[in-house]
DNA sequence: AAATTTGTAACATAATTTATTACAGTATGA
DNA sequence: TCATACTGTAATAAATTATGTTACAAATTT
């Protein structure tokens, strides 16, 4: 299983992308996403961590994009929601007596590194306004 | 949130590739990973299943290589696994009235089957010699 | 001052992953 | 042939993670 953060993030995004000058409310976002507002706001305090958006508390108040969505790359979004490629390790500690088990995890992370760096600069070379582009 | 089925079945198939021409319990094999045995024989089906293993039942039985490990894949190892490379959807339908939520996840699924794609290549160029060799 | 919105905590529910128990079936070899 | 030691698989339980809800203080607008 896979959270949605990444999807959710992106969505968000992309309507702001598409209502640029103005502030959108996070049960309006809510509302396109089929979702509750409370974890719209959780995640746009993730994208805020990252100076992505911003947004402004009380009546009229709402979120809006803090940087032109030409440069917003999909690599930041995805890093503003603190996930990570892998292929995922086994829940417990390996037997540290078996060679094997002594650097499976080790050599996982390797790869996983290698992988990981791959995606990231294939979603570093599309940017927020391309993707919202095709919508 | 992954599964760890894919560090389980290659901490399987290294463990069988270097013990290339004895059967291993599925008992020996979860002593290594730490976990129980019973998720040991699960994914040995798995990996049977695209014959990557062959297992014999009964006493001295166990779990052997079927190919050599020049010849198996990462790629392999990964899709018999059944998992998939995706940064997620966001559960719910999204709102099917608004021009962003009625084609989000198709431009996601888009974006996710071109770093698959990429993912796979890398995965497809490693043997399980070659990650067996790293022990 | 009333209304509306964010920010966040605390808690509840749902879904998924991992673990355990149980036991039938199969092969070995004493 | 019979005890032993395995696999295969189902059924169920426990643990973990993800998602949802409620509540309310604080901020801002009108």
């Amino acid at each position: 299983m896979i959270s949605g953060k990444f999807a959710i993030s992106i969505h968000i995004l992309t309507l702001l992308a598409k209502f640029p000058d103005e502030y959108l409310s996070s049960e309006f976002i809510a509302s396109s996403i089929n979702l509750n507002p409370v974890l719209v706001r959780k995640e746009i305090a993730n994208l805020k961590k990252n100076q992505i958006v911003m947004s402004k508390e009380g009546k009229n108040g709402g979120t809006k994009l803090n940087i032109s969505p030409s440069k917003v790359t999909l690599k930041q979004i995805f890093e503003s929601t603190f996930e990570e490629i892998s292929l995922g390790f086994s829940k417990n500690e390996p037997n540290p007596k078996c060679p094997v088990g002594k650097e499976i995890n080790q050599n996982l992370s390797a790869l996983y590194t290698t992988l990981n760096d791959s995606v990231m600069k294939q979603l570093e070379a599309t940017t927020l306004e391309e993707f919202a582009n095709k919508f």
